[in-house]
RNA sequence: GGCCCCGUCGUCUAGCGGUCAGGAUCCAUGGUUUUCAUCCAUGUUACAGGAGUUCGAUUCUCCUCGGGGUCACCA
């Protein structure tokens, strides 16, 4: 059974970069029918918060991303931490350090002044004299003097530490016994059975000191998965002054779920010179093997180019239903259909689209200058006039072809070319010369406020 | 600074000794569209550098350079 897990700390809102290590652990889940796992790393209580727990439970229900079980909060965990602890104490693998932090702060100082590399010296390994008043002890874990860490990486492949290099003997419980980051990960991954470990590469050079605790408690270590950082435009870690990380902001301007997920799941990834995945494909095809080496640099052309597929090939009804957090009510929208239609390949996020609504079914107040200009010519009032009349009285008039059709007619009557009812109709009805077709702005505001808008229309201009 | 990771178009990436180095995006041009957008077509742009190994290296090895990460009683 493959689990997976993610295991965020309650400071902020998710990101970008650890939404993409979530949605891979979910997906390798998915794809062996195994369990996604979600733990909050809640021991740091100064900095966590509950609504920044509830932020990332948010932002995982708009995408969809399932996990199983109960959530595992590690502030809840203090007796099963402790009962570890006690039994590497009970073995000799880990001890009590009576260093002050003053002591240890002038250790490292000098040891910086000598170019040494900044470590414990050991001092309290072996000690059993009597202690120093007055210090509360932590306690740290035997860690091996000499020989290689190997951490064998599903990503990265064999990864060999020196622990000279590297290692000391870390603080696994601080002085008021409360436990430390790289125990805690270790117990709990073994604890709730996860087998897969995928996380971000700023976590490699954390494993050793995870797998000496695994080893020292007798656990098997479970497969790691390093994935590279997501950099900004300058090249480094991605963080939150880097504009838009939060999740949810994207939700806010307008990008779909799907084009969230699809982008993320490129980044770092792929499968051959697939694009576009849909939830199932990326269950079905989703490898942690073919998670690529190096960072990824994070750019949203894509992003928006992703957003304006799906919301080209999403129904009308979701699209109206999604529409509805901009407060356009279109689900019963006679015109709805062609309304939708007409947009929906002019959009690049949900936002811009309801923007598009709004500036069709609002009458103009305002009409851009240098296209009245360039539009409007000696001849455009007896051209207007004679399509407000035509339509007036004309006795169908519910499709965009109904409307085309007596444009064709004036067009004919008047021998003129199109554009010489086009523009200036176009710039009546919506203020300006860009927009969608005339025939089917024309059927979504129908006769009454055609008729209106041409009027307003000559009344300005002529 | 020590240790570790990484290095293919601007960006996301394919490639797993022999390819005209492919796709996507972006950008540009043309076509379609009365306009804009969409759509279609075409085009510009990349193996960091240097040594090896090999008949042959983008691909394997080493060095250099460059970038990143990490070195807590934070997670």
């Amino acid at each position: 059974m493959v689990v997976t897990r993610f295991a965020p700390s309650p400071t902020g809102y998710l990101h970008i970069g650890g939404l993409r290590t979530a949605l891979f652990s979910y997906l390798w889940a998915r794809k062996n029918s195994g369990k996604f796992l979600l733990r909050i790393e809640d021991t740091d209580k100064a900095r966590n918060s509950k609504e920044a727990a509830d932020a990332i439970l948010e932002a995982f229900k708009w995408l969809g991303l399932e996990h199983d079980g109960e959530i595992t909060y590690q502030s809840q965990r203090d007796e099963i931490y402790a009962k570890y602890i006690k039994q590497l104490l009970d073995e000799g693998k880990a001890y009590r350090c009576y260093m002050s932090k003053e002591e240890l702060k002038e250790l490292r100082e000098t040891q910086m002044a000598n170019k040494q590399r900044t470590m414990y010296d050991g001092r309290y390994r072996d000690f059993n004299g009597t202690p120093p008043e007055g210090i509360e002890p932590v306690i740290r874990i035997k860690a091996p003097l000499s020989g290689d860490i190997v951490v064998r990486d599903g990503v990265k492949g064999d990864t060999v530490f020196k622990a000279e290099d590297i290692l000391d003997d870390f603080v696994i419980a601080r002085a008021d016994g409360s436990p430390t980051y790289n125990f805690v990960v270790a117990v709990d991954d073994y604890l709730m059975g996860v087998t897969e470990v995928i996380r971000g590469d700023d976590h490699l050079s954390n494993t050793p000191k995870q797998i000496v605790v695994y080893d020292a408690l007798g656990f098997k270590t479970p497969n790691f998965h390093h994935v590279p950082m997501i950099h900004n435009s300058e090249g480094k870690k991605l963080s939150k002054r880097d504009g838009a990380t939060d999740v949810m902001a994207y939700k806010e301007m307008g990008y779909m779920p799907q084009t969230l997920l699809n982008f993320l799941v490129r980044l770092g990834w792929s499968h051959g010179d697939q694009e576009i995945f849909s939830m199932d494909e990326m269950r079905e095809l989703f490898d942690p093997k073919n998670i690529n080496k190096s960072a990824s640099i994070y750019n949203t052309e894509k992003l928006d180019w992703l957003n304006s597929h799906y919301i080209k090939n999403t129904p009308n009804n979701e699209l109206a239903k999604l529409l509805e957090q901009y407060g356009l009510l279109l689900t019963s929208h006679d015109k709805k259909e062609i309304l939708l239609d007409a947009l929906k390949e002019r959009a690049k996020t949900l936002k811009e689209m309801a923007g598009l609504v709004y500036e069709i079914i609002s009458t103009p107040t305002y009409y851009d200058q240098a296209a009245v200009k360039k539009a409007f010519k000696d001849d455009t009032v007896e051209i207007l006039t004679l399509f407000k009349e035509k339509i007036t009285t004309s006795e169908e008039l519910h499709l965009p072809s109904d409307y085309h059709h007596i444009m064709q007619e004036v067009v004919d009557e008047m021998k003129i070319g199109f554009g010489k009812i086009g523009q200036p109709l176009r710039v009546a009805l919506l203020g300006k010369m860009s927009g969608p077709g005339l025939d089917n702005v024309m059927a979504i505001i129908g006769r009454d406020e055609t008729i209106l808008r041409i009027t307003n229309a000559i009344d300005r201009h002529s």
